[in-house]
DNA sequence: ATGCCCGCTTACAGCGGA
């Protein structure tokens, strides 16, 4: 059973690609990253006619998430990340997914867009920080339910040196910041597990190649987009990847589809 | 040091992305 992650920059624009890529790798549950579009724009009929159900959290221009299952519906738990009331920004959708957990029960999936923090240091890097605490407050209460919980989706987060291409080219950028990578160390010390990163311990493995500056040609990524497992999860886990040619298609995203595979 | 490219917007230039 594979729980998929895609950044695809606008769904919209990226339509046909998305369901050519859920027709080749037919994905149970998709997470989807930066639809960019707001809720009455999300073209929840052409899922439906490929057999996917979905749930989604729309804005207009920018972020913006959404949770497709395979056959059956998402069954929304949050919408919108808890601990600040005035923060507006959809980047966040929790949902229990019926029939992927044991003896047919339901597995709760957490799909996040994790605001990048550029430029720093400054208010949108405080954002990020703040963010990445309420995630921890949020992840710590999935992890005390004992739940088998599956989280994905870009974290905007560099874990470790080996996690790109160039060291010196990202060095200042809010991605790979000691406070960033802090952060995401937490959530892995609470006891969720990186399924690509323990699945490729020397790193060198990218999810995300910049458009600009032949970044895909020269192969000048970094890994951002992750997928964290709880230990009932990461008993399951049987293989992980990327789904790296997608990003080498016409009308690609700059991030390539992530996924974990799970008995 | 900045822009490169791409998608979005009551657009035709500017912003955000990473």
């Amino acid at each position: 059973m594979r729980i998929a992650s895609f950044n695809i920059n606008g769904v919209k624009a990226r339509l046909p690609r998305l369901l050519e890529w859920l027709a080749e790798t037919r994905p149970a549950v998709a997470c989807l990253q930066e639809i960019k579009t707001q809720d009455e724009g999300f073209p929840a009929a052409e899922f439906e006619a490929i057999g996917y159900r979905a749930i989604w959290h729309g804005q207009k221009g920018f972020n913006g998430v959404a949770i497709l299952a395979d056959g059956t519906a998402p069954q929304e738990v949050l919408r919108g990340l808890p601990g600040d009331p005035d923060d507006q920004q959809a980047r966040y959708l929790e949902a229990d997914i019926a029939g992927l957990g044991g003896a047919g029960s339901a597995i709760r999936v957490v799909n996040l867009y994790l605001p990048n923090g550029n430029p720093q240091p400054g208010p949108k890097f405080d954002y990020k920080l703040a963010w990445m605490r309420r995630l921890r407050a949020r992840l710590s209460e999935l992890l005390a339910s004992e739940m088998p919980c599956v989280v994905v989706g870009d974290f905007n987060v560099i874990p470790n040196d080996s996690d790109t291409w160039s060291v010196r080219a990202m060095e200042h950028d809010a991605l790979m910041q000691p406070a960033s990578r802090d952060a995401y160390a937490r959530l892995l010390h609470d006891g969720w597990t990186d399924a690509i990163a323990t699945l490729n311990p020397r790193g060198g493995v990218w999810t995300f190649w910049d458009y600009q500056a032949g970044a895909w040609q020269r192969d000048h990524g970094f890994r951002i987009d992750h997928a964290l497992l709880s230990p009932e999860c990461a008993d399951r886990l049987v293989a992980a990847g990327v789904d790296k040619a997608h990003r080498g298609r016409d009308k690609a995203s700059d991030h390539a589809p992530v996924w974990v595979e799970l008995t």
